[in-house]
DNA sequence: GTTACCTTTGACCAAACGGTCAATTCTATT
DNA sequence: AATAGAATTGACCGTTTGGTCAAAGGTAAC
């Protein structure tokens, strides 16, 4: 008989144990350093996070720093997604208004994964400083350019293009990362799904009425 | 000779001296906490960063986390001052737009005290819920009121006043806290006064045709 | 059941942590 | 010059930190 694929215990390269445990590991990572950065995290308390000891973690992954980075980096997926499906081709007002609800939806889905992008900013994104200047850049570059055309041809008012984008990542990614002060001042519990269709309203409403140009 | 009140060495119930290195510690402290967050800072380096011995550094303030209350009630005044000051009995669009122009100065003037905020924020505020379900909660109530009075006016486009607010809040603090990322992608160095101005332009221009009722 | 490798952990290490304390130096007032 | 109190620090303490390692326990393939 030839050999098997053996299918379960090495999907794409990984033990079964080793991918369930990556995972635990991630997830637990996630929440700590969202909720004290990287200097402030220790590798014991994720540990403890995933139910793991500290020595099997530091197995899975060699140090902090290299944990550090494999988060950042699986943030940096979901929190850039959405600026990229904007289309040139389409609609500025549908546009924006899918763009926002993806910003939103990211909060609300991945709160931690905003939290963890900003501490990393705070401290002056040591390990980000290249993407920042590189892929982010022109990314926002390109967008930019698009929200330029879309001026020039009359379908938006003339502001800046890259101050709108800073205003939408700001203002969603304060419903995550200032999530405390959000509850504490709106006087709600944990926020839900109603809750954060009537920020994507307030918020889209604002904005919209800001850049698109006056009828007549 | 009646005794004499010795104006130099105790003004205000503090010799010179301890004036001098309490000011000097909480603004090495700014900046650390700043970086680093609460956990990730060390009372070592911000007493190098005061060019202070650690145990000198501790004989002014008797604990870390001492420290670390004393600078946020300090950061917690310059940076919700500028929202009192918004006024029912003027114009909206001119106390919109000096709040605005007021929270930049902050961002600007001010950019450790944003970070610390924003860091005591991401790890859910331990320090500050208190106050920000009491203080910090009436007063944005109150300024609530006053925009639904401008709308009620018709001085005012309907929208929720509470979603402005975290509005103008996240994007004046997004220049701050995220400076690193606004300069890699604007294409920066550090921001300066006229950056500054255009950044108050942009915002404000979009922001107040969000909200300003469209004429007749 | 044997083999080979993957997984797990208790014990440990040097360094860094927040904080204390006794001893010393500096400073202002008499 | 004397003195009392303020300021400063080296040495130190117990704990926690990120990380190592040898040894033991599982797991899958033959």
């Amino acid at each position: 008989m030839a050999t098997v694929e053996p299918q379960v215990p090495r999907a794409n390269g990984k033990t079964r144990i080793q991918a369930r445990n990556e995972a635990r590991i991630m997830a637990a990572a996630e929440t700590v350093f969202a909720d004290h950065g990287f200097r402030g995290a220790t590798v014991d308390e994720i540990a403890q996070a995933a139910d793991m000891s500290k020595p099997n973690l530091l197995y899975y992954f060699k140090s902090k720093a290299a944990l550090y980075r494999a988060v950042l980096e699986h943030t940096l997926r979901i929190w850039l997604e959405p600026l990229k499906e904007i289309d040139a081709d389409k609609d500025p007002e549908t546009e924006i208004r899918n763009y926002i609800a993806r910003k939103i939806e990211a909060s609300a889905g991945h709160p931690n994964a905003s939290r963890i992008f900003a501490s990393e900013m705070l401290r002056g994104a040591p390990v980000l400083a290249d993407h920042l200047r590189g892929d982010l850049k022109s990314l926002v570059a390109r967008k930019s350019a698009v929200i330029e055309q879309w001026i020039a041809e009359g379908r938006l008012a003339p502001i800046d293009p890259i101050h709108l984008i800073f205003m939408i990542w700001a203002t969603t990614q304060h419903y995550a990362d200032f999530a405390v002060q959000v509850k504490a001042v709106w006087g709600k519990g944990d926020l839900g799904p109603k809750d954060f269709a009537q920020i994507e309203a307030a918020v889209s409403e604002i904005v919209l009425r800001g850049i698109l140009p006056r009828k007549g």
